[in-house]
DNA sequence: CGGTTTTGACCTGCGC
DNA sequence: GCGCAGGTCAAAACCG
């Protein structure tokens, strides 16, 4: 449930393409990943929205177990000490509040933009949760 | 050379 | 029992 031009959405983990599908409802495919951390066999589907073609349905089955990756391709650069400023409960949280809007999308379309702003706000902020 | 993506085939659950 | 739809596997291709 994030607003995103690519599929490839990097939330703090590595994931790594285990099939592809077409749905009827979407006329576009739908994709499955695998978190590569052996630790936690979490699942994602990754499904493009049928009216917005910018907008892409993530829906994670499982809970992440572990921190995510020592080093995060494409956010190598956000790793400095990242257990040390963000123990585990805060990304829980964060995992959680990723998890709830969504249901709140289907019934509020109006506040879907702002919801979608939230997310974008999100993934910035804890990115420079480290910074200076 | 290792990990990842791609892509068709295969498997399973469900409705008729 | 059959066909459809969704989900997964696995081999080859691809890329740093």
């Amino acid at each position: 449930m994030t607003k995103s031009e690519v599929d490839h959405l990097e939330d703090g983990y590595r994931w790594r393409k285990y099939g592809q599908k077409a749905v009827k409802n979407s006329r576009y495919p739908r994709s499955y990943y695998r978190c590569t951390t052996q630790k936690c066999l979490v699942k994602k589907r990754v499904e493009r929205s049928h009216e917005d073609p910018s907008i892409v349905i993530t829906t994670y089955e499982g809970q992440h177990t572990h921190h995510y990756p020592s080093n995060v391709r494409g956010s190598s650069h956000m790793l400095a000490n990242p257990q040390s400023s963000m123990p585990p409960s805060f990304h829980h949280d964060l995992f959680l509040q990723t998890l709830t809007p969504p249901l709140q999308q289907f019934n509020l379309p109006a506040n879907y933009h702002e919801l979608l702003l939230l997310q974008n706000s999100i993934h910035p902020s804890f990115i420079n949760s480290n910074q200076p």
